[in-house]
DNA sequence: CAAATGATAGGC
DNA sequence: CCTATCATTTGT
């Protein structure tokens, strides 16, 4: 959990047509293990949601109610299933997890799967430091006793 | 607040 | 095979 914590401040790169994205992140959640129920990963390894339960350091991207992806980096260590949702970025339209991706051309075809080695995609530390803030997650009532969780991060000024 | 919109998982 | 559901956004 503390890589989620660690991500808000760094920059998320994307080079995509000799083109470089940059921004750094705002926002991040985690999901992670068997006991959430609002991770995809909390039933067990399906074709989807596999890359959670490979190696840390890889990107791990769906499509959401048909319409927008999500972009997550898998983290902790093999056959445990974890992994951080971008939530939102410091760049024009890009406070929230579909429309970051929408922004950064970000797509499950080409960016699902990726070794976050700084080919395509990565995160970079500049050495930025931020005030943090722990929040509830959203849009996991569903998820039972474990929709209270403290598990979504925030640079305090957003 | 409700619609848009399609992949997915779980049930049959 | 069938369908309820979803880690969201946008417009009314």
């Amino acid at each position: 959990m503390e890589v989620t914590k660690d991500l808000i401040g760094k920059f998320l790169v994307h080079k995509i047509d000799g083109k470089i994205l940059a921004a750094e992140i705002t926002e991040t959640e985690a999901y992670a293990g068997f006991e959430d129920r609002a991770s995809h990963a909390s039933r067990g390894k399906t074709q989807r949601n596999e890359i959670m339960f490979g190696l840390p350091g890889f990107s791990y991207v769906y499509l959401i109610y048909g319409m927008y992806y999500c972009l997550n980096i898998v983290t902790e260590k093999k056959d445990y299933p974890a992994a951080v949702l971008i939530r939102g970025l410091d760049y024009p339209n890009a406070d929230g997890p579909g429309k970051l991706c929408r922004e950064f051309k970000i797509t499950k075809e080409i960016h699902n799967g990726l070794d976050l080695i700084g080919n395509i995609l990565w995160v970079e530390d500049r050495g930025i430091k931020r005030e943090i803030i722990a929040l509830k997650r959203v849009g996991v009532d569903y998820a039972g006793s474990s929709k209270d969780w403290l598990w979504r991060f925030k640079r305090k000024d957003h």
